[in-house]
DNA sequence: AAATCGTAGACCTACGATTG
DNA sequence: CAATCGTAGGTCTACGATTT
C-alpha cells in the first residue's frame, strides 16, 4: 500500500493529471506483457510501444525505489548539493540521497539495462565497485570474492528466510547486455563472500583478464525478480589504464 | 586430468592505546 | 595533540582436496 501511494505522489509531481489504482495495475500489466516481449513472439510495433510504456514507468519506478531505498540505507550520508525543487517534495530531508543518486559521478544507484526494466520487485541494493584482482580473474579459481561489509551492509538484509547464505543461494547474474549467468552466492568458511559456479564464464564472456597495466573492476547490484522472486545480481565491467600495478605482496 | 571448491596463512588496514 | 605501536579483523593468494 505504500509503495501504491508512493508511485501516485510521484506521477503527481511528475505532472500526471490523473492517477488511480487502474495505472499501477496497468503498470503492472505492461511489465507483465514486455516480459513475455522477450520470450514470445510479438510484433515489433507492439514490442516497442510496451518498451516506451516500460521505459516511462521505470523512471517513476526508480523514483519510487530510491526513496524505499532511503529506508533500507538510512545511514548513507556526506553529499549535500541542490536538489531540484519541483522533483518530489515529499521527500523533503532526503536532500543528501538525492544528490548522490542524482550527482554522483560513480556507479548509478540503479543498473541500466532494458531488458530488466520492470523486472526489479524489490529496490536494488546500494551499487558496490570493486577492483578486480589475480585470483578474481585466474582459471582454476573461478570465484568472484565480495567484501564483507558490503555483503553485511547491504545485502544480507534481502534475503529469504529460507535462503541460507552458508549453504549457498542460487542467483542469476545479468550482464550489461542483460545476458544471465545462473551462479552461487555462497559464504565460505564464515569468513569470505563469493560468487561462484558461473564467473569464470561470465568473465571470459565478458573478455576480462588480469593485466598489470590495466584495472579491470566491476559494478554489481542485488535486486529480487518480479516474477521469480529469485535473487538477481547484475555486474557491469569496466578497464581502464593503471596508475600503479595493482597486487599485494607476498613473501614466500 | 581438468575444473572447481575450500582453507590456511600471509599481508593489509583501521583503530585504539601508549608515549613524548 | 601528534606520532608511533600493537592488534584485531578483513582480504588475497597458494595450494591441497574434492568433484566431474
Amino acid at each position: 500500500m505504500e509503495k501504491r501511494k508512493w508511485l501516485c505522489e510521484i506521477e503527481k509531481v511528475n505532472g500526471d493529471d490523473e492517477y488511480s489504482e487502474e495505472c499501477i495495475e496497468e503498470e503492472e500489466a505492461a511489465l507483465i506483457l514486455l516480459d513475455m516481449s522477450n520470450t514470445k513472439s510479438l510484433d515489433k510495433k507492439t514490442a516497442m510501444a510496451l518498451r516506451e510504456q516500460q521505459r516511462k514507468r521505470l523512471e517513476n519506478r526508480t523514483r519510487l525505489r530510491l526513496r524505499l531505498n532511503l529506508n533500507l540505507n538510512p545511514h548513507v550520508k556526506g553529499i549535500s548539493k541542490s536538489i531540484p525543487k519541483a522533483l518530489l517534495p515529499s521527500m523533503r530531508g532526503h536532500e543528501e540521497i538525492l544528490a548522490l543518486f542524482m550527482k554522483s559521478p560513480k556507479a548509478p544507484l540503479f543498473p541500466r539495462i532494458t531488458s530488466l526494466l520492470g523486472l526489479i520487485k524489490e529496490c536494488c541494493s546500494m551499487p558496490y565497485e570493486k577492483q578486480l584482482t589475480k585470483t578474481d580473474l585466474r582459471d582454476d579459481q573461478a570465484r568472484l570474492s565480495i567484501k564483507k561489509a558490503y555483503v553485511e551492509q547491504y545485502l544480507l538484509n534481502l534475503l529469504n528466510e529460507d535462503e541460507n547464505i552458508e549453504e549457498g543461494i542460487p542467483v542469476i547474474v545479468y550482464d550489461e547486455n542483460g545476458k544471465t549467468y545462473p551462479m552461487m552466492f555462497k559464504l565460505w568458511s564464515s569468513k569470505i563472500y563469493v560468487l561462484t559456479h558461473g564467473w569464470k564464464t561470465f568473465y571470459i564472456d565478458s573478455k576480462l583478464y588480469y593485466h598489470d597495466d590495466f584495472i579491470t573492476s566491476v559494478t554489481l547490484w542485488t535486486f529480487r525478480h518480479l516474477r521469480t522472486a529469485r535473487l538477481c545480481f547484475v555486474i557491469f565491467t569496466k578497464t581502464s589504464p593503471a596508475v600503479e600495478p595493482v597486487t599485494r605482496r607476498r613473501i614466500k
